[in-house]
DNA sequence: GGTATATTGATACAGTATATCATGTCAAAC
DNA sequence: GTTTGACATGATATACTGTATCAATATACC
């Protein structure tokens, strides 16, 4: 089904990790669900998640227009928004809501489940989890409150290890 | 220390509960904080606050400014920003950055820990939990990531119970 | 090829938030 | 009681984030 290939980061990517078959992977699951879901991967759906995946940097929508450099003319900002919005909905990248910034999703597991986000506050790196016990936690509370559960977002801020050391 | 009123209301209010008490605790509170902290309530400042304890929904700072009618002349949306920013400073309000909008805390243990906020996509009401099974899960991922934490947002969506009976 | 559908281009605009500098208010110090 | 300094607000402009609309183009399917 997807791509065999080793999964591409730990939950928060090293510094010293192979980027280059992690940015692979993530722009090869991408044609694989585009090709499952018989939707189209156009070159600027690809450019985008490629600008995303250039780092593990949550980038603003504006800033990856910057990056979209064509000879010609720049495209207009619903480009990018059009292109966010179909990746979104691909599942292969992420938007974090605190920073009005979006990521390309490195966890193989992520199509759906609860995710909490980790961003270092110095140097921009996004890590993901998911973890099992939250998971769990979140439909014991909306039971206890009556409320049926729809979307859930977590992040937290803070320092990465790398910058801790700094 | 602060007033000493009963809880104001349940982590999601209930459409019985006394709104009018419920109200009138977040404003002490805020007096309380600000008398404590030597700083200063200002009719402006207690006029944004007041619009957003007037309900348990979320509004956004030009929501909030439609509601600010002085008889002369509406205030700039910086007035709404400082304002904001000083009550969240001051920790009576919250944001959800899901929305970016603002509402008033009820919790009267939301001084610091870790906040679950739900908001119903029906009826906008938003309700409020400090789950310790997720104040202990945090910590700990953290530390397996070799994280630091800083601030956590946690936002859940979906319907509140008054809704589904809808 | 011809038609329906999806995608992109182009333009304009809405919604959210901040920067900057001037003016006003308050309270303590003199 | 006036000076003084810190804080708060007013006024204006602008930056940042995201959407609406309609025309033009590309692709898929018959
Ligand atoms: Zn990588
Ligand atoms: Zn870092
Ligand atoms: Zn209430
Ligand atoms: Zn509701």
């Amino acid at each position: 089904m997807h791509p065999t290939v080793a999964e591409p980061t730990a939950p928060f990517p090293a510094s010293t990790h192979d980027h280059a078959s992690c940015r692979d992977w993530i722009l090869r699951r991408a044609e694989s669900l585009c090709a499952e879901k018989k939707v189209r991967f156009t070159p600027q759906r690809r450019e985008v998640l490629e600008i995303l995946a250039a780092s593990h940097r949550a980038l603003g929508a504006y800033d990856i227009l910057e990056h979209m450099h064509r000879v010609e003319r720049r495209p207009p900002p619903a480009a990018v928004y059009r292109a966010l919005e179909f990746l979104l909905a691909l599942g292969v990248i992420h938007r974090m809501a605190g920073r009005n910034a979006y990521f390309a999703c490195t966890r193989p597991e992520h199509g759906r489940g609860e995710i909490q986000f980790w961003i270092c506050r110095r140097c921009g790196v996004v890590g993901e989890t998911e973890s099992v016990v939250i998971a769990g936690e979140v439909p014991r509370l909306a039971a206890t409150l009556g409320f049926q559960v729809g979307a859930v977002n977590m992040e937290i801020e803070g320092e990465c290890q790398a910058c801790r050391g700094c």
